[in-house]
DNA sequence: TCGCAGGCGGAAAGCGCTTTCCACCCCCGC
DNA sequence: GCGGGGGTGGAAAGCGCTTTCCGCCTGCGA
C-alpha cells in the first residue's frame, strides 16, 4: 500500500490543513508559511515544520480557493484568431514567456474571427477572473464585443490590444500603415508602375492599415480580397493576373498568402522577380525558405506579444500605445521592373 | 452616470446574490436555475425572472468559486515544448477546438524542453485543479516528472501524452518508427545507399523512433545531431557533408531541419535532387512551399491533438493507445540516387 | 372537510483558502 | 515584583458558489 494512502484526502488533493495538521500548527500558519505576503512572519521553527509537510505531501495550493479568498486570480488570457497561424503564435509565445516571468498562466482562446465565439470567450475569462486579457489581433470589434471588454474591465480585468486601439485600453501598434508604405516605396523605386494587392479579410483594420500605407504611394492599385491564407492568397492571384494580365508586381498583405502567389506564378509559368515581383509582410519564417525568398515587412512578433503582456502587468493607468516598428526585408522576390508588357 | 453603477458592486463582479435580489428569489433558486444541473427544477416564471436579472446585470458566474463548490474546474491544460513550433501549433489547435465543444477553456504551457519548467507547470495544473492535462511531446520522461504526473492523476486530474506511452497514461501514438521506415524505404527504392540523418535532440522518443524506423531498413547511417530547428538543420547539414561527402540523399527527422538542409544544400551548390535528395518529417505547411517540394511523412497533427483531447474528456478508463498514421508525401526533394560520385 | 403526498423555494452548511482580530506568552522596565 | 507592550499563534469570518435538507403550499382522494 502506498504511504499516502493514509496522508492524501480520499477525495484526491492535499489541503491545507492536512499540512497543517501534520506539521502541528494552525491552518492560519501554514497559510502564512506558504502563501504569506510577507506583511507577518512565523518563528523559523514552526516554519520549516511547515515546508517539511508541505513537501512531503505534495501540497499544492488549490488555486481556485485561492483566487477566491484573494479575489485575484493567477491567470490571463490571450484572444487569438487562430493559434495555428505563426503570426499568433509567435506573438503568443512572446506573450507566453512575460507571463511565465510574472508567474501566471495563460490561457489562450482560438477565435478563428468568429464574433459570436470571441464574446463568448471573452466573458468566460471574465467568468475566470482572468487578471487580464490580450486581445492578440484587431478583428475585435463591434457594439457587442465592446460592450464585453467594458464588462471585462470594470469587473476589474486589464485588456490589451495588438494593433486596435480602443478608448482605455493599452496598445501595441504596430507599424503597419508605415510597413505597406515601405513596400510601395520599395516597388515604385523598382520602376513598378502596375502593382497588384492581394488584400486580407474585409474588416481588419490590419489589413485596412496595411493597405493605406501602400495606396499613400501607389494610388488605385487593383485589389483582390482573399482570407489570409496560402490557398486564399494562390487563389487570388490567379484571379488577379486573369483581370490584369499586365501587373508587374504583386504586394500580399501576409507572408502566407505571399508563399500562395509565389505558388500560383510559378503554375502560370511567370518567372519571379525577373518577369513579376513579390512582396508580404510579416517576415515569418518561412519567408527566408521560400523561392526566391520573400521581400517582406518584418514583425517583431514575440517582442509585440511580449510588449503587450507588460502592459497589461503593469499598474500605470491604461489608455497607452507602444508603437512597434515596422522594416522592410529585401530578399529575392523583388527586382527592377521588366520593360517589356 | 452609467446605469450599472447602482447595480454593480463596488469591487467589480456581479454576484449571485445580486441576481437573486434583483430578482426577488433566493440565493438557491437563482443558482438552481442558471447552473442548475437538470437535477431539480425551478417553476418556469420565476426561471425567467432570474435569466431576465442575470442578462440584465451582465452577470457571469465566479469560475473559481465554482470550481471550489463544485470542486472540478473548466480548465484543461497543454503542455507543449514550444507553441511557436508549428507542430506544436497545429496539435495544440486541434485539442483546444474539441475543448471548445467541451466548453472548457485551455491553458497554455510552452516548457521549452525545460524540464524544471515541465514539472513546474504540471505542479501549477494541479494546483489549478485542471481537469485533464495534455503532454504534447515525448521529453517529458524522469523520475521526477513521472512522479509530478502521478501526483496529479492522484488528485484526481486525467493525464494523456501524445507519442510517450507512460504505464495507466492514454496516448494518441503517431507511427514514427513507421514514418522512419517508409522514408528508408523510399530513399533505397530510389537507389541511394550512402544516406545521411540530421537527428534532433538526444532523449526525445520522437527522434529516437523516427530513427529506429529509418534504421531498421538502412543500417548504419552516418548521423549528425541537431535541435529540431531550421538553423540547428542547416548548421548540421553542413557538418554532415563535410564528414561524408558522398552522400547522395538526407533524411532531416523534421521539415524544421529540412528547410535548414536544403538552404544549406543551396550555399553549397549541390542540386537537390539532382545530386543529392532531402527527405523531411511531420508535413508541415512550409513543406509544399520549400523548392524543391519535400518529400516528407504527412502526420495529422490537429487530427492527433484533437484525438489526444477526446481521449482525455471521455470517461472510459485510462491507459489506451491510439495509433495515428504515418504516410509518405513524395514531392520533389527526393529523387534517384545520381551514378556519378 | 381533512390527510397526505408531491412539488418547489429557502436556509444553511460547506468547498479550501486568506486575513482580521483576539489571546497568550514572554520579556522588559519601573 | 508587577504591569504593560511587543510579538506570534489560533479562532473565525468570510470569498461566491453548490447542494442537502427542511418546511411550506398546493392539490388530490376519501
Amino acid at each position: 500500500m502506498p504511504r499516502t494512502s493514509s496522508t492524501r484526502a480520499p477525495g484526491g488533493a492535499v489541503t491545507l490543513q492536512q499540512v497543517a495538521t501534520a506539521a502541528g500548527v494552525s491552518l492560519a500558519t501554514a497559510s502564512r508559511v506558504l502563501h504569506g505576503s510577507g506583511g507577518r512572519r512565523v518563528a523559523e521553527a514552526l516554519a520549516e515544520r511547515v515546508t517539511t509537510a508541505a513537501a512531503e505531501l505534495r501540497y499544492v495550493a488549490h488555486a481556485p480557493a485561492q483566487s477566491l479568498a484573494r479575489s485575484r486570480s493567477t491567470v490571463v488570457g490571450v484572444l487569438v484568431h487562430d493559434i495555428a497561424d505563426p503570426y499568433f503564435a509567435a506573438i503568443a509565445a512572446g506573450a507566453m514567456d512575460v507571463a511565465r516571468e510574472h508567474d501566471l498562466m495563460v490561457l489562450v482562446a482560438n477565435t478563428f474571427r468568429d464574433p459570436g465565439l470571441e464574446r463568448d470567450y471573452l466573458a468566460r475569462l471574465r467568468a475566470q477572473r482572468a487578471r487580464a486579457v490580450l486581445l492578440a489581433g484587431s478583428a475585435f470589434v463591434g457594439e457587442p464585443f465592446a460592450e464585453e471588454v467594458a464588462a471585462f474591465t470594470e469587473s476589474g480585468g486589464r485588456v490589451a490590444a495588438i494593433g486596435a486601439h480602443g478608448a482605455g485600453i493599452d496598445t501595441v501598434e504596430p507599424d503597419q500603415y508605415g510597413g505597406g508604405r515601405l513596400v510601395a516605396e520599395h516597388l515604385v523605386g523598382l520602376g513598378h508602375r502596375e502593382i497588384g494587392v492581394v488584400t486580407g479579410p474585409a474588416g481588419l483594420a490590419t489589413v485596412a492599415q496595411r493597405l493605406a500605407g501602400f495606396t499613400s504611394v501607389v494610388t488605385g492599385p487593383a485589389l483582390v480580397h482573399a482570407d489570409f491564407t496560402r490557398e486564399g492568397g494562390r487563389a487570388a492571384t490567379h484571379e488577379l493576373l486573369r483581370d490584369h494580365p499586365g501587373l508587374t508586381a504583386i504586394f500580399a498583405l501576409n507572408d502566407l498568402m505571399a508563399a500562395g502567389a509565389l505558388a500560383a506564378l510559378r503554375e502560370l509559368g511567370r518567372p519571379v522577380p525577373e518577369q513579376i515581383s513579390v512582396a508580404g509582410f510579416d517576415d515569418l519564417p518561412v519567408a527566408t525558405d521560400l523561392t526566391p525568398a520573400l521581400t517582406t515587412v518584418r514583425l517583431e512578433l514575440a517582442d509585440i506579444g511580449a510588449r503587450a503582456m507588460r502592459l497589461l502587468l503593469d499598474d500605470e493607468p491604461g489608455g497607452r500605445l507602444v508603437p512597434a516598428p515596422a522594416e522592410l526585408v529585401v530578399r529575392d522576390s523583388t527586382g527592377r521592373a521588366s520593360t517589356l508588357h
